[in-house]
DNA sequence: TAAGTCATGTAAAAAGTTACATGATTCT
DNA sequence: AGAATCATGTAACTTTTTACATGACTTA
């Protein structure tokens, strides 16, 4: 089973999806720790039917195309749930903006200093959304957010790395920003 | 150009270097914010010479085999400071810890508890190395990591962005755990 | 009427990992 | 003698992205 397996059975055993909104949350809720377009979507749940993971039922609608809803398995719940307590192997981390700053030395300081205002901005502007959904969360599902058997407890637990990961890095490019411009 | 070729190129801005060392380095230095293997390292340098971004030189070694020496050309130079300050395009972030955290209600909590203060652990050793690293620089460098025209600034600015970014994974983890454990 | 959303696929290309392959030297 | 390091490559496979392909319905 692949990853990308996973992280389909992860969605599903919330609620029943099809392809193109499972292709949809891939791009938001999941979509912050995991991601894939719907051409990679598609065959996955292929494989995992074929595995006996998930099954689909064809929904016919009137004002839309009909679709194929897809929901999981007794055998993928099983496997979802061995998987996540089995360590994960560590994966190499690729930050393109990184790897500039380590080649920043060669460019004009003005010019990175923008770039990486600019990087500021977007992390700040999705931690700011971030925390939004956080506020939300607190008010909205305050009982469920101490309860780890609880999925609402487990979206606010990744919505919190979340946090965490876009608080450090908008801070990050500010820092360097402000010594690429000489402020101490 | 592919960014594995700018990271190759920002080694080699800064010293020469054979495939070999550059695939070490992939795995040090670079490898905490982007990696390679050597089979990825060798075509890729075969195809900057081909672009003219470097040239190698062979050195004979009596007790070693012969190694290829890479140098970055002017126009490789060029390349890559250009490259620096245009914006990069954000790829998706990909960790599998997070997708289980997502899943995490499904599981036994002591069992997932003990899954996340081991990553803490590791995340916790990595701190750890980092702090010496900029410990030692502080002492070592002290003049320069004020100077962005400095290669060594820039590798101060990467070396930032791995401490906050274990800094915080770590912490996010311990919370995890707790919270698992039902810690308030 | 044109653009956008809903809906599902396949094909080709690029990027990355794992495995195969070789050979000298050095350390235990 | 066996394991580890230095050194460079290729091949096969997996994963991910981009592009091709189609069609109904809705909104501006």
């Amino acid at each position: 089973m692949t990853t990308l397996g996973y992280a389909i059975l992860g969605l599903l055993s919330r609620e029943t999806l099809s392809g193109y909104d499972l292709t949809r949350r891939m791009g938001e809720q999941v979509g912050y720790f995991w991601s894939a377009r719907h051409s990679q979507v598609y065959p996955e749940l292929a494989r995992l039917e074929a595995e006996g993971y998930v099954t689909h039922s064809v929904v016919e609608q009137r004002e839309r195309p009909d679709k194929k809803v897809y929901e999981i398995t007794g055998t993928g719940l099983a496997a979802l749930r061995e998987w996540v307590t089995e360590p994960a192997r560590p994966r190499p981390t690729r930050d393109e903006l990184v790897l500039k700053a380590y080649s920043v030395w060669l460019a004009d300081p003005a010019e990175a200093a923008r770039l990486f205002r600019e990087a500021a901005s977007r992390h700040e502007g999705q931690l700011e959304r971030y925390e939004e959904i956080e506020g939300w969360m607190k008010r909205e599902w305050a009982e469920d957010l101490g309860r780890p058997g609880s999925p609402r407890f487990a979206s606010y637990a990744t919505l919190r790395r979340g946090l965490g990961y876009e608080r450090e890095y908008a801070a990050w490019c500010r820092w360097l920003a402000d010594a690429l411009e000489g402020i101490r």
